[in-house]
DNA sequence: TCTGGGGTCCTATTTCAA
DNA sequence: TCTGTTGAAATAGGACCC
């Protein structure tokens, strides 16, 4: 335990570069994966937009803006994910224990290797023959390390740090530089004057514990301090499963709400059903024009997945919410999400 | 300048039965 | 029988991540 060694490998600019695989003509150039609508926002930025100031999640209108010279490719999530998977599929081939996450990075446990790092470098080398792309490496004795380790020096990184060189390195860096401090922790840490991680770490557990929480204050300052236990898991087990849509211009009428929210009952209930699962937990969500969201539910006692049953309780919870004001987003969403024909009671007794 | 889509986890409050 | 306590589930909201 006390030897760990965690590697976190994050493909660079990954969309984009995936895009440019065909479209080899536009290397170098400043390009922008991004959806198209008034609302769209930007999924990545090439190197070269980014020295323009363009970075993931801002507003598509924003970055064309701020470089108007970019090209705006339209997202392909398909073939994101088919490369994804070959990509995955390399590093699998070579480790035992590999935690993907989303679509472009992946932790792998690297604990009892001889020459860990040449491990994960051969890994790194194979990809680029294999696929074309490229990708950093982060290497620590956690999960926490490796992950800012493999941000510090991209494209094209490969870092490896203690814990202590980890302190050292970003001590003078914002909290939100690791992950879990987002912008609203942030923002609330800098209220109360701490602007740094070597500031937070320097904090006792109990002055926060006051402010943020006794679980999340204590987990505050041991992330500062680059303390990090969790493990390498290799399978997340998916628990909700969900669709929706951001309109292009807000929605009022509740008439035209409607078909809305059945259509995307539809998305879902058919890809649940052709992977066989069924959820007991019926939700809807709203995000209003003024970007409150709101969530109502119901638990049935027994899973679903048809649109029969999962259309008629979302519209139901949909007209009883009564948006108060334009709606700029509908979504439906199913939990409690188990394989169909096997209910949770089933698992228990067959448990026994 | 307004803020996607698909998820996870945490917290507070409500509800309901033992 | 009435009342209070406790705990698990359900519900709603929010922060965060890729």
């Amino acid at each position: 335990m006390s030897d760990r060694c965690v590697a976190h490998l994050d493909m660079d600019a990954f969309y984009v570069s995936v895009e440019l695989r065909r479209r080899p003509e536009l290397r170098g150039r400043p390009v922008i994966v991004a959806g198209r609508g008034p609302r769209a926002v930007v999924t990545t930025a090439s190197y070269e937009a980014r020295r323009f100031g363009v970075g993931s999640a801002m507003p598509a209108a924003r970055a064309r803006r701020l470089c108007p010279d970019a090209v705006v490719l339209e997202p392909d999530f398909t073939h994101y994910r088919d490369t994804s998977r070959s990509v995955m599929t390399i590093v699998r081939s070579h480790l035992e224990t590999v935690e993907v996450v989303g679509l472009d990075e992946a932790y792998l446990e690297l604990t009892g290797l001889a020459a860990p790092y040449a491990a994960v470098r051969l890994i790194a080398r194979e990809i680029r023959a294999q696929t074309g792309l490229g990708c950093s490496v982060g290497i620590g004795p956690s999960k926490l390390v490796a992950k800012v380790a493999s941000d510090a020096e991209k494209p094209n990184g490969f870092l490896a740090l203690t814990r202590e060189q980890a302190c050292e390195r970003f001590g003078s860096s914002p909290p939100g530089l690791v992950p879990g401090i987002g912008p609203k922790t942030a923002e609330r840490l800098k209220a109360l004057g701490i602007g740094t991680l070597a500031q937070l770490a320097a904090m006792g557990p109990e002055e926060l514990a006051a402010r943020f929480g006794p679980r999340f204050g204590i987990e505050l300052v041991r992330r500062a301090r680059f303390e990090d236990q969790t493990p390498v898991t290799e399978v997340r087990k998916v628990i909700s499963e969900s669709r929706e849509v951001t309109f292009d211009h807000d929605i009022t009428e509740l008439a035209q709400l409607e078909p809305v929210l059945e259509r995307l009952v539809e998305r879902l209930c058919d890809a649940l059903t052709a992977q066989g699962r069924q959820g007991r937990t019926i939700g809807i969500k709203v995000r209003l024009d003024d970007f409150s969201t709101h969530t109502r539910s119901r638990t049935l006692s027994a899973p679903v997945a048809s649109v029969d049953r999962v259309g008629p309780i979302a519209l139901e919870l949909l007209r009883r919410f009564n948006a108060p004001r334009p709606v700029r987003l509908l979504g439906v969403r199913l939990a409690g999400l188990e394989a169909a024909g096997q209910t949770a009671a089933d698992q228990l007794t067959l448990a026994f």
